[in-house]
This record gives structure tokens, sequence and C-alpha cells, in this order.
RNA sequence: GCCGAUGUGGCUCAGUGGUAGAGCACUCGAUUCGUAAUCGAGCGGUCGUGGGUUCAAAUCCCACCAUCGGCUCCA
């Protein structure tokens, strides 16, 4: 039997049939509205002890919340698309009425459905609006919904999974089974969802990380905890080297401090107060020095540490800013559900740096630290993030700080994306307990979203730890603070990476850059040489020595994703040149060993293609 | 942390109470080969860990660990 053609290894049918997010069709807002209500209804008619809660349509389907005695099960799923479809051929009219409050009240006591009352009571305005299904089945709703179950297609849902959610979001409150379904326009719709759907497990980091071998996980080691193997390490020293060099060129300074420090050093900033549950446990030397909490504790940030950096000496005016940088590794104790891959982890490396600036120059000293940012987002080809000005919930006490510094902080971070015209949204609430940030936030391939890069704007912590500078008239002033990290972690950013480029790095970035393919088992000397030389320039190139046939080769460095292949044989031992094929471009033809070499040094030091 | 699911050689997976299987990888042998898989043989698993039920457990039960999907949290 031949073997599957290369076309088809590769072939990516186009993204013909366009599929709208549900905020963005006003058809897909009533199917899927209309849909859960459906599931919902099916739901109670199995599980006659079920109660609803709610049931929203969300980007890319819908959930409903149940309170049931027993989980759901996959099985279950089945059954209820089983019901649902029945629910859909029997043609329910689905009628909307306005009733009054005393009246909602009074059916939902009615039908015992205790949510339904607190939901009731949430609502602000009156008359009160119910969807009936045919006259057995409804529900409190803002609607909108289609005219007839029968607008629905049995063959365009999917129910896809069950997970625990708490009520109102509340992790201290009654934990409701959600079943999470998606409905579409047509047939076709949900297979190019499926279709996709799979295509993104296909990039999931951790399948590509494991496939690539870039990173592991180990049991012993612990969970939420990468090792990264030499592969990966070379795309983070990459990663950090690039960044390294744009920040010494705006003036940044290394730094180094420690992994551990005193429960002290967090009480001053606050952290310990904030955040003792979710350190690792302190280290104390004895029974005496943990009943008063004298210890160590491994550092879940950098900042209280390039704060001692700028208070070791008596600072002038003259020296400002001061932009203290290092790749600083902390460990968080993050609760075991959350972790996940490389995007949330145990252990992990911010690319950190504290700015300590007079508040003459905080609003460009900021703006300048998101030029960098975008800077570094273009060279990595990050293009689909989004910006968030994260400000503090005012109805929380969960901050520090008094409201004017807050206000200041929140207006400096406003300015700049004014001056920047920046496209942004704000999140009320996201900001760090001592002050606002704008961050910038990326989708992963399921369309989870994560926070990369953050700039946060702090006139707490110089308080806390008294900072201060000599100014120009020689009084005492307190400093600003500025927090950012462009990459965010390290960790996190390789892991939108892998999957931003579906493994295939761009060539300055890939673990191997080129790969030395013999045509016989002769022409391995020539292709060790040629190997040498490109390590000499900093490339990075190994030499494939399975004696296997040049098109296993072939299809293992096309496996491997490796960007380049060089292949020798006698034509090129005699020219001292080899035969190029590129994953991007395929065969390039014969190309002289010194213009390899010279393409690959441009290559690394512009971070241009091939 | 909570709800649910999953855990079989390095990897991907089959195996539902009766002595552990396949492909790839790896090793060895043959082949000396020009742009996506040469042929053959061999090595390799106390079936996540620990208990229990049973004449007998990968398979059933319990606990723990880890992973996955959500929820909650995220300096």
């Amino acid at each position: 039997m031949p073997l599957r053609s290369s076309q088809a290894m590769s072939a990516e049918s186009p993204d013909k049939i366009h599929l709208p997010k549900t905020s963005e069709s006003a058809a897909l807002q009533k199917i899927r509205h209309t849909t859960s209500h459906v599931m919902a209804m099916a739901v109670q008619k199995l599980f006659p002890k079920v109660q609803v809660t709610i049931g929203p349509w969300i980007e890319n389907g819908f959930y409903y919340d149940f309170d049931s005695p027993e989980p759901f099960t996959e099985k279950d799923l089945k059954a209820i698309k089983k019901e649902m479809t029945k629910i859909i051929r029997r043609q329910l009219p689905v009628t909307r009425e306005e009733v009054s409050r005393a009246e909602a009240q009074q059916r939902i006591q009615q039908i015992q459905e205790p949510y339904k009352l607190e939901i009731l009571g949430d609502i602000k305005q009156e008359p009160i609006t119910i969807y009936h299904l045919g006259d057995q089945w409804w529900d409190l709703c803002a609607g909108p919904h289609v005219a007839n179950t029968a607008e629905l297609d049995p063959d365009a849902i999917a129910l896809e999974s069950v997970a625990g959610a708490y009520w109102r979001g509340d992790e201290t409150k009654a934990q409701l089974q959600r079943i999470y379904g998606t409905a579409w326009e047509s047939p076709e719709q949900l297979a190019e969802y499926q279709r996709r759907k799979a295509e993104a497990i296909r990039r999931d980091h951790r399948k590509l990380g494991k496939e690539l071998g870039l990173f592991i996980f180990s049991d012993l080691v612990g969970p939420g905890l990468p090792l990264w193997t030499p592969k990966g390490t070379i795309i983070r020293s990459t990663l950090e080297n690039f960044l390294q060099q744009q920040q010494l060129k705006r003036g940044y300074q290394p730094v180094v401090t420690p992994h551990i420090g005193r429960v002290d050093l967090f009480k001053v900033s606050g952290h310990w107060q904030k955040y003792k549950d979710d350190l690792f446990p302190m280290m104390a030397e004895d029974a005496d020095a943990e009943a008063n909490e004298q210890g160590f504790v491994l550092k879940a940030m950098n900042c209280p540490f390039h704060i001692q950096i700028y208070k070791s000496d008596l600072r002038s005016y003259r020296e400002l800013p001061m932009r203290l940088a290092e790749f600083g590794t902390v460990y968080r104790y993050e609760q075991s559900g959350e972790l996940g891959g490389l995007m949330r982890v145990r252990g992990f490396t911010q690319d950190d740096a504290h700015l300590f600036v007079t508040p003459e120059q905080l609003d460009d000293e900021f703006l300048k630290v998101v030029d960098l940012i975008q800077t570094v987002f273009q060279a990595l080809q990050l293009k689909s993030f989004k910006a968030r000005l994260s400000f503090r919930d005012p109805n929380s006490d969960k901050y520090i700080g008094g409201d004017e510094a807050w206000d200041k902080a929140e207006s400096a971070i406003r300015r700049a994306v004014e001056t920047l015209g920046m496209e942004h949204f704000e999140g009320m609430g996201e900001a760090a307990f001592y002050g606002p940030k704008l961050d910038f936030i990326v989708q992963d391939a399921l369309d989870r979203e994560w926070q990369l890069g953050t700039v946060q704007v702090d006139y707490n912590l110089p308080e806390r730890f008294d900072l201060e500078y000599v100014a120009d008239d020689g009084t005492r002033k307190r400093p600003v603070m500025i927090h950012r990290a462009p990459f965010g972690s390290l960790e996190r950013l390789i892991g939108i990476l892998i999957e931003e480029y579906a493994g295939d790095f761009p060539v300055w970035l890939a673990p191997v850059q080129v790969r030395l393919l013999a045509v016989g088992d002769e022409f391995l000397p020539f292709a060790n040489q040629v190997a040498a030389q490109l390590l000499a320039i900093g490339a990075r190139a190994e030499v494939d020595r399975s004696g296997d046939r040049l098109g296993k080769l072939i299809r293992n460095a096309e496996k491997d994703k490796i960007p380049v292949m060089a292949i020798v044989g006698a034509k090129e031992v005699e020219a001292n040149s080899l035969s190029i094929r590129t994953r991007a471009a395929g065969e390039l033809g014969i190309i002289p060993v010194v213009e390899v070499l010279a393409r690959l040094k441009q290559t690394n030091e512009t971070h241009t293609d091939f």
C-alpha cells in the first residue's frame, strides 16, 4: 500500500466556512439560547429531581447549570441529546410572556425552583419576561429565542462536556453541574467547528512540547514544575538574550537576587498578609521560629528584592530612572486544579524589571515600556493580543494604599493608552493589590485567555518600603515604581509561541536550525565538517547519523519541524555546497556552504527569515 | 481546593475476571540508497501507587498520586 501523499499530510482545507462567534450573530444567539432551554427541559424530563439555574450562550455555544443530586456522566449526555432531539422534533412554539414580579414569584413557588427565585430577586426591571417551550416548560429569560424548536437542527447540536461550577461563581456556595454544548445553523457548521477543535488540539503546546522534546514534567519533581530539555532551553535562552539586548539598549541594568527571603521582607511589602497561603510553606529553623513566623519563603515575586537594591544607597534624582532587570524565577503554590502545561505552573521565570522614577518621569517611562513590549511582540509575530487596563474594584478592600495614589496611577495608565491611541478594554477588579496594570492578553489554541506582558504603576510599595531620592532642590522625595514584564513568564510565553507557530518556530528561535542529511554514510565526514562550521558562527546544526535513506531522513526532519535541511552527496562535496530544503519553501537548490553560513548568520542577527 | 473523566513498554493506542498485544522508537543484521517511511530479527511493561474482594484482577471496590475538561483563584 502506498503511504499517504505528502499533500494529504500537509493539506489544510481552506477555511471556507465562516464560523461566527455568538456575540457576532443574532441568529446564533437565538439558536444557542433556545438550545440551552431545550437542554434544560430534556434534563428535567430525564431527571425530575434536578433544579435549573442559569443557561446563557457563550462564544462557541452555551451551557446550563443544574443542581442535581447525582452528577451527570458522558452517558447521560447521550440520553439528554436524544431527549433534546425529541423535543425539537415536536416543533414546540417558543413563546414570550410578560408577567408581574408577584406573578413570577408565585409561579416559581409553584414549580419549587429556589434558584429561580434568587435570580428573580436580581432582575431589576418589570415586567418579568418568561419564555415557554410549548406548554410544558418555561424559564425566566430575557431572550431572544427562535420562534419554534423546529428551527433548531439536532444534527447541528452537540453536547460537549460536564463540569462542576459554583452557584454564582462563588466557591463558598453550592456546586452545580454544568453541561457545555454547542449549536449551529447547520450540520456543516458544526462539523467545521469540530474539525477546528481537533486542529486546535493538534497545536496544543503540551502535545507539541512532548513531541518536539522541549520540556517535561516529572511526577517525582512535582506538579507544575517544568523541566527544560536541551532543545527547550535553547528557545528560552534565545528569548532571554533577545530581550536582554533590547533592555541593555534601553538603559536597563541586570541584577541577580536570591530565590528565598525572610518572611519579614514580604510582610513589609504586604505580600505575606495577602498571599501567605499561595506561597510554598515557610522554612523555619525550629518550632519557636515557626510559631513566631520567623523563617524563609521561596519568593513569589522579585519586587521586594529589587527594592532592597534600590535602598542600598542614597539615590539622587540624577540616577533616575533606575531600571533593575532580572530573569527571576519565582514559586507560587497554585491550586492543584489550576495547573496546566506551561500556562499555569508553580515555578516560573519572569522577565521582570522594576523602574524607579521621579513622578515627572512616570509618563515618559511608561510609554517607553509599552514601546518595548510592542517591539517584543512584533519580533515574535504575536499579533492578536488585547490590551487590558486592569483597575481596582472600588467595592473591594483587597487593595493597599490610599485613593489618591490609586487615582494617580490609574490616570497615568489612561494617559499612556490615549497617547498611543492603543485599542484597549477595562478590567474592573483586575489590578494588582498595590497598583493598576496595563496587561497584554493572548489566547491559546483552545481559546483560553492568558496574560503575557504587564506594566504596573505603583505608588504603594515605595511608600511601604520608605523609598526616597534626593531631588534637585536637596529635599528627599518618593520615587514611583513601574513593575513590568514584556513576556510575563518565559514558560507561558513559550507555551503560547508553540501554539502560535504550531511548533514551527521561526529559524532564529528554532532549537535545531539546520539538520545535515547525508545521501550515504560516506558523506558524513563532510556533513560533520559543515556542521562544525555552522556551530562556529553560532548557528544550531546537527548531523543525522541514523544511516537511513534520504526519504526517511527528510521525513524525520519534517516531523521534528527542523526549518532547514541541508542534503549532502557527491555533487555537494565536490562543489563545497549544500542542497537546501526548507520546511517553509521546499527545495531551494544547491547553495555554496559560505552562502548558507552567511544567510544563517544574518537570520540569527536580524530575526528575519532564512 | 471543588465537580467529573482518564492513567497499559520511550511515544501513540488495543485489550472488561483466566499466563500482557500492535505500530513507531531503540538494538543488531542485511541493503549503499538523491528530496516525506528499505527489509528482517531482537530488546523492552510487577498495566500510576498502596490496600481490598476473588481460586484467579490491567479488568471489580476503596484510598492516594498525576494528568485532562470545567469552576474558583491568579502578586
